[in-house]
DNA sequence: CGGCATCCTAGAGGATACTG
DNA sequence: CAGTATCCTCTAGGATGCCG
């Protein structure tokens, strides 16, 4: 591994970048800011509790963090199928960030707004 | 505003959501965190610290700050021209949070590399 | 120096239909 | 129930060129 000057972050060709790729998605912090308030959770009850999600997405947000080793899978051979869904310790390392983050989005929501339009109003003019 | 039962940030037609979309973003993450660690920066200087991002996209996660009042651009009236970008009181409440998930993509960023690793040969059979 | 305007293309992501 | 498969649209975002 190279030795980089300044915070790896910063750099392209560093893997620290490419996994901001993954968890700096707005359905990824959702999901696992709801995996992480109860230990499991099926797959309907993620959609239907995530307001705006459709069903590809959700998968592919699945399969993303479960490729990651954030969340994991597990499937129960019944019919009709249940699978479930859990946090691994790893994902589980992250979820106090992420639940501080959406915090954050519904304690500062307005203010943005009102910032928003502030701009939008003066650039219209 | 509506009386939400659970958590806004589930919730399609809710505001917060929508501060996930700038906020839960790879440059916006990256500017700002590039914004936290000194007073003011000028938009060459942070094309160039930052790696891999193009003009366009910096200019317009820069815009995109600005307007939700995140970071303040300030312009010199010199020639040739001078901008700096800080953050605003607002930006800064949200930059320990996200210093912190930088922080932890560079500290985690290789278990996920094998993780990824380990997923795809599983596949691949 | 710090942009904006334009063109262009790969891929994101919705809608719909089907299946073990 | 928990997906996969297909189609189709739209936009993110790179490349390039120009400007105050």
């Amino acid at each position: 591994m190279r030795n980089f000057p300044e915070p790896e972050v910063f750099h392209a060709d560093c893997p620290s970048q490419r996994v901001l790729d993954t968890i700096a998605d707005k359905w990824s912090v959702i999901v696992i800011y709801s995996l992480s308030q109860q230990e499991t959770r099926r797959y309907s009850e993620l959609q239907r509790m995530i307001g705006g999600i459709s069903q590809k997405m959700l998968t592919q947000t699945l399969r993303k963090l479960e490729r990651d080793g954030l969340v994991e899978r597990h499937v129960y051979p019944v019919v009709p199928p249940k699978v479930e869904y859990s946090l691994t310790p790893l994902g589980m390392t992250l979820t106090e960030l992420l639940k501080n983050i959406c915090q954050w989005a519904q304690a500062h929501w307005d203010e943005i707004e009102t910032a928003r339009v502030h701009y939008d109003e003066k650039g219209d003019r």
